[in-house]
DNA sequence: CATCAGATCTGCT
DNA sequence: GCAGATCTGATGG
């Protein structure tokens, strides 16, 4: 069952707003073979600019590789960080602020067999062969492996039907709040009362969330 | 299961 | 030089 393209309305939401949203929508990428990748987000965290310790632009920084944060909310925001991997974020609202939603897990859900193979290709080992559903899209960089997502996806409008990747919304609807759990942000450091502020979502009970379970 | 080193790009000091 | 919105395989309990 296919969904509906978000709009450009959806995405010019405040960052908190959209990533509670975002969750149960499905983040869709096109090969060029025309093969659709795809996965059900179940996990985000919100951004809040240039107020936000944590965010790439914060106190007004503007440097080529955050500028997409900075475009019309539905931008894909590709940043390649830890000198290995991507992550993926959508601009959010409202217009002329660089607020973003982060894309941290995926429930793998369309051609998982391609997905696997983006992700085996670049592990060696023993385990490469034993990669579960549940580890496929379990992180931002895991997500990105995934979906073949790289800085040139950055700067993408995924509001635009000629984009190679885009979210729908799925005749469903969203998740109820009980089906939402909230937390401190992954990853952050020194970055003063935001590193413990509440701006991470997930999908409760879902095994593809990524670590630390919330 | 918890912890850790290593991968080595980008932007700031 | 160094820290960072991370992941992986190895090691020890």
């Amino acid at each position: 069952m296919r969904g509906r393209r978000c709009t450009r309305r959806f995405f010019t939401q405040p960052p908190e707003v959209l990533a509670r949203k975002l969750l149960g929508c499905v983040l869709v990428r096109r090969l060029e073979t025309g093969e659709r990748l795809a996965g059900i987000i179940v996990e985000t965290e919100a951004y809040m600019g240039v107020v936000d310790q944590a965010s790439h632009t914060f106190g007004g920084r503007r440097t080529p590789r955050n500028e997409s944060m900075w475009q019309m909310p539905g931008t894909a925001y590709v940043y390649f960080t830890y000198g290995m991997h991507h992550c993926m974020n959508v601009s959010a609202g409202p217009i002329g602020e660089s607020n973003a939603v982060l894309i941290r897990a995926l429930e793998p859900i369309e051609n998982i067999n391609t997905m696997t193979q983006l992700r085996q290709h670049r592990r060696t080992g023993q385990r490469a062969g034993r990669l579960k559903m549940t580890d496929l899209c379990s992180g931002p960089a895991k997500l990105c492996q995934a979906l073949a997502i790289d800085r040139t996806l950055d700067g993408a409008d995924m509001v635009s039907p000629e984009s190679p990747i885009w979210v729908e919304q799925r005749k469903t609807g969203g998740l109820t709040d009980g089906e939402v759990v909230i937390g401190p942000r992954v990853g952050l450091r020194n970055a003063g009362k935001w590193t413990d502020t509440p701006l991470r979502f997930a999908m409760a009970g879902c095994a593809c969330v990524s670590r630390p379970k919330l």
